[in-house]
DNA sequence: AACAGGGGCAACCGCTTGCCG
DNA sequence: TCGGCAAGCGGTTGCCCCTGT
């Protein structure tokens, strides 16, 4: 039984052969595919138009990356599925030149098995209830080893949470990232301090580095909160807008008008959640450094990342916090009112083409929870193409 | 050398979504 | 508002190749 759109015609299917091949690409980079169901006949293929377009999204087009997917590529797999589950398509966006076909082959033959064979269910990345309780009559973990030390994490936090990381290079308009500390800032800003020990706890952040930070910087709290810094990407000026997750407000936002929202604070009141998508040692030395979020621990995915100075920018850096729950929040924080027990927020410098910010993950994750602040449903405002 | 079994990958199937008249 | 069509998407199938016996 053939596709229902060529029933009536007579078409060839399986393997493609290098001719069909040719015959495909010649007609795509000469007239495009407006309508996929016009393709094979204009294109002199015995193909209906499904399989033309299958043909070309997952193997033919010339923007496509082939070869074995690489370790940040596998990592990258690996976060956003566990925000979002089996849906290729969404994680394949986070992959440029892979397609969904693709990811979901590889993880279906390759990570699934390594979180297996790491105790991990891989469809919850919660650990599974054989090693979950290996786990606790040890409590050993393996810092090398990211899936592990998550859920040692969860753990030593005495929660069945499922933390997660989120690292989204995707073509945003507006890329949320971390300016450049001073120079003479970036060792206590960027350098991992917090070193799990042997038992897999969490050792508490340097507060002489946190305390380094002259008053008054962008990006240290202003009483509880925690402020960020957007660089509008498209702005040649370099327009800055810092905001405050805790409290609610921002300054004049390019964020805010980007999102359609008239006044300064929508987009930060409704990220109430504090969930951002920030350098790891920044966010925590300005939450350390406040007492804001009692509950937090600095966590290190790997060892080699923790003793790097601060990447270039453009680079793409994956660190990691774990987030968690505050006994007290300030400001009407929305993480304690929704019961956000743990977050786990990836890092990442953005330079071009890379958007350390993903609204839609964010959406997935239910991560706007409209913050007490009156804003509303902040997602429905936020129409953005990630 | 022949065969079986398993893994990886390309392609297919069918449901959902979005667009347009 | 509804129906038809095309595209998008996730699950599944089937083929090919490699490896072990």
């Amino acid at each position: 039984m053939g596709h229902h759109c060529c029933s009536k015609q007579k078409v060839k299917r399986g393997l493609w052969s290098p001719e069909e091949d040719e015959k495909l690409v010649k007609y795509i980079t000469a007239h495009g595919h407006s309508c996929w169901s016009a393709v094979p006949k204009h294109a002199g293929l015995q193909r209906c138009g499904k399989s033309c377009r299958l043909r070309w999204i997952n193997y033919l087009r010339p923007d496509l990356k082939r070869g074995t997917f690489s370790e940040q590529e596998e990592r990258t797999i690996i976060d956003v599925h566990r925000i979002l589950g089996n849906r290729w398509a969404q994680i394949a966006k986070h992959l440029p030149g892979r397609t969904d076909n693709e990811v979901k082959n590889f993880w279906n033959s390759c990570i699934k098995k390594k979180l297996i064979s790491q105790g991990l269910d891989p469809k919850t990345h919660n650990l599974l209830p054989a090693s979950r309780s290996l786990l606790h009559g040890n409590g050993a973990a393996n810092p090398s080893n990211p899936a592990q030390f998550h859920s040692n994490g969860a753990i030593a936090n005495g929660g069945a949470t499922t933390p997660f990381t989120i690292s989204s290079p995707t073509k945003a308009a507006y890329d949320i990232v971390t300016a450049p500390p001073p120079p003479e800032m970036a060792p206590a800003m960027y350098e991992y301090d917090d070193v799990p020990n042997s038992a897999g706890m969490l050792m508490g952040h340097d507060q002489a580095a946190a305390a380094a930070i002259p008053p008054g910087y962008p990006y240290t709290d202003n009483g509880g909160g925690v402020l960020m810094s957007f660089r509008d990407q498209n702005n040649a000026a370099g327009l800055q807008t810092s905001m405050d997750f805790m409290n609610g407000s921002s300054s004049s936002s390019s964020m805010d008008h980007a999102a359609g929202m008239p006044n300064g604070n929508g987009f930060s009141q409704s990220m109430g959640a504090a969930f951002v998508d920030v350098t790891a040692g920044m966010w925590t030395t300005a939450a350390v450094e406040s007492g804001m979020c009692a509950g937090m621990e600095v966590g290190q995915q790997q060892q080699q990342q923790q003793q790097q100075p601060l990447p270039p920018h453009g680079g793409l850096v994956q660190g990691e916090v774990v987030v968690g729950r505050p006994p007290v929040l300030n400001g009407g924080g929305a993480a304690a009112d929704k019961g956000m027990d743990m977050m786990d927020v990836s890092s990442v410098y953005g330079g071009a083409g890379v958007a350390a910010f993903d609204l839609e993950l964010m959406e997935s994750c239910g991560l706007f929870c409209g913050g007490g602040g009156g804003a509303g449903n902040a997602m429905e405002q936020l129409q953005w193409d990630c």
